[in-house]
This record gives structure tokens, C-alpha cells and sequence, in this order.
DNA sequence: ACAAGTATACTGACTAATCAGTATGTATCA
DNA sequence: TGATACATACTGATTAGTCAGTATACTTGT
């Protein structure tokens, strides 16, 4: 199935939204990024809020993809696949189109909690607990929720900070050591479960 | 010294930001938040991104003489300090007026990086990894700088987890959950190491 | 003690720009 | 010929920021 001009709008409404934000990305961007005219756009979406769903869904599909098919070509033991969770978020912050996550983004602005977005937000990072909890199952961990919970803290706490003080030109600097420095602490807490 | 009409304003300011986000917040919100005239708020501030800093400034100030009192009161010994740390956030997270880390959300909404709020939020970052630092030395611990900045990990997770699951109607419920997560594994970091 | 000056606050209407969403008409291609 | 895409210009609402004129209260000089 060749991508549609519906596709390539989801695609270009997600790289400005991820980029610039929800609120401050215009549909003039969004237009000039993807070539879509105006009334394309409303063809397919009725409302920008609309398209805010579909390229959060978007970016959810292909964020999880990307993670699943680099542990799984990365990593043998079930145990290197936990690990590899954080070598992938590492390679993530130092690549050059890193903007933090977007979920934690849309959480941030959208401030109403029963919202689309807030809500898609909140599923996207059960999706990661439940894809952790997988790995931590396969490697017989005794508690593999409350193994999962924490490592997923952890990737968080990851991300925040490499997106926060990694990006920033004094003191900063690298933002992959953030997700370093999670691996080490997961490597404890799977080691000495 | 009388609160002036100055430190209204940025209360006021301080507030809808925080509840709302910077982008979705008019200066009519704060205007009606604060009782403040528009020409009032023109007189102090050149601009709503001067308001913007003069927020974040103060609510760092009060965040963190927050946290130090809270540890002050609550703990006496080192150890027991960089406990209590955690017990004030998850006090933070259940209190009902809990909006995520301002600082983080800063962080999501202005997407350039040298801009003065991500600055100031990175700084925001940094004096906590020091006060971190400062708990592990005065605990005798081998190497505290890097303790700080693994329980800082820590502490950005229990946040961005209790937004953006801990908020949400179903599934979430308890935001309070992350903190002591994330205080279980700090635990073993400062008794192992 | 009192008048003038000064600083700060207020109200309310105005501007110029930007935004989401709509309407109209044309080109393309099956 | 009919569906889909295009370009462009519009509406109506909202926004940041400005301006004019007024009220209040605290100094200061005489």
C-alpha cells in the first residue's frame, strides 16, 4: 500500500508537533512540512485536536516498532534485551532530532486529565511497562510487574533529564550518560532480584 | 515588607502557568487570578515572556524551600535525609494541586533550547542534583556526585509517572505509587553503595 | 498644615497579528 | 465524469501589547 496523502499529513502533523509542541505548531506549519493544502488537512481531520490524536497514535506505532526491532537485533539472553531497552534510549537522546518524549510532552501541555491526548498519553507508557513486564517475565524475575514499574522510572527518569539539563549549552552536555546511568541502576535491580 | 502588587502579579502568574501551561495561559487568566490590571502588569514586565521568567524563578524559590524544610522537619539522620526527599514528593504527587515539575513541562513547551525558560529549568535540575550531593557527602557516601545524579534519575521518573499515569481516570489512580517506587530503589542505592 | 509633585494603581477601549476553521474555484487523474 | 488534491482568500475569535485618562496615596517644600 503506497502512503497516502492522509499518511503523509499524519507523518508531517507528528515531526512539527514533536518538534515544536502542540500549542505553538500552527496548521501553516504543519501545511508547509507535509505540501498538504488547508482543505486536504480538513478533509481527513475535523479538527486540528483531531489531528493531534492520529499523530500521537502515529508516533506511539513507530516509537514502539523501532524500540522492539532494536532489542530484538541487539540482544540474545533475556536478560541483554532488558538492558538493550536502555542502549536504545541512549542512541535516541544523542541522536540530532531528539525532543524528549512525546507523551511526557502532551501531558505537560494539556492540562485538562480526561483529555484525548492525556489519555493516549497514559497508554502509550503502560504499552512500555507491558512490553517490560514481557522482558522481565522471559528472564524469571520473581516480580515481574513491580521489575517492570521500576525500570520504567527509571527510562523516564532518563529521558526527562537528558531532554532538561542534557540539551542545554552550559553544563549539560551529553544527554546519553542520563540513560547510562539508569542501565547501571538497572543492571542492579535485575541482578540482585 | 507587605506582599506589593508585584509579587501578586507573579503569584498569580505563577499559578495559571503552572495549572494551565505557559502557552495556553492568556493574560486575561492571570489578569482575573490576581485581580491585576493589564497596565499594571505592563509597568513590571516589558512582556509575558519576562512574566514567564519571573515566574519560574519564584516558583523555584518556593519549591525548594519547601523540600529543605519538609527534610529539616521530618529526618535527623544523613540517611534518613535523602529519604525524606522522596516522602516529600510523594506528599507533592497527592496533594491536589499536583500539575507535574513546572520545570519539566518548561522544558516540553519551548522547544529552543538556548531560551531562558529551558535555562532556567536546567538550573532549577542542577540545584537539586546539588542539594542531592550535599545529602549523600554530609552521609559519608564513596562518591556522591554520582549517588546525586542516579537519585535524581530517580526523582524525574516518580514525577513524569505520577502525570502522566497517576492522573488519568482509569488504570492511574494512585499517583503516590511512583514515589515510593522510586524511594525503594534509592533505598538500596544508599545501602549498597 | 497644606498645596504640589510623584509614583503606582486602575478602567476600558484600541491595534495588529495570529489562529482555527470555511468557502470558492481550479487542476489532476482514474 | 467524479473524486481527490490543489491554491487562495475569507470569517470570527483570540491574543499580546498599547494608549488615554483617572484615582489614590505618599512625599516634599513652604
Amino acid at each position: 500500500m503506497p502512503p497516502s496523502r492522509r499518511d503523509d499529513l499524519i507523518d508531517a502533523a507528528m515531526r512539527v508537533f514533536y518538534r515544536r509542541g502542540f500549542h505553538a505548531s500552527s496548521l501553516d506549519d504543519i501545511q508547509k512540512e507535509g505540501g498538504i493544502s488547508r482543505m486536504t488537512l480538513y478533509n481527513h481531520f475535523k479538527s486540528k485536536d483531531e489531528l493531534v490524536i492520529a499523530a500521537m497514535r502515529r508516533r506511539d506505532e513507530i516509537f514502539r516498532n523501532k524500540l522492539m526491532q532494536f532489542v530484538d537485533a541487539k540482544a540474545k539472553t533475556p536478560r541483554e534485551r532488558i538492558l538493550a531497552v536502555f542502549d536504545f534510549h541512549e542512541d535516541w537522546f544523542t541522536g540530532n532530532e531528539f525532543c524528549g518524549c512525546m507523551f511526557i510532552n502532551a501531558s505537560a501541555e494539556f492540562s485538562e486529565a480526561d483529555s484525548a491526548p492525556r489519555r493516549l498519553s497514559a497508554e502509550h507508557k503502560q504499552e512500555i511497562v507491558r512490553y517490560l513486564r514481557e522482558q522481565c517475565e522471559a528472564a524469571g524475575l520473581s516480580n515481574p510487574g513491580d521489575v517492570a514499574e521500576q525500570l520504567n522510572i527509571l527510562l523516564e527518569g532518563a529521558i526527562v533529564t537528558a531532554r532538561v539539563v542534557g540539551q542545554v549549552a552550559e553544563g549539560g552536555k551529553d544527554p546519553g550518560i542520563a540513560a547510562r546511568r539508569a542501565k547501571q541502576m538497572a543492571t542492579r535491580i535485575i541482578d540482585v532480584k
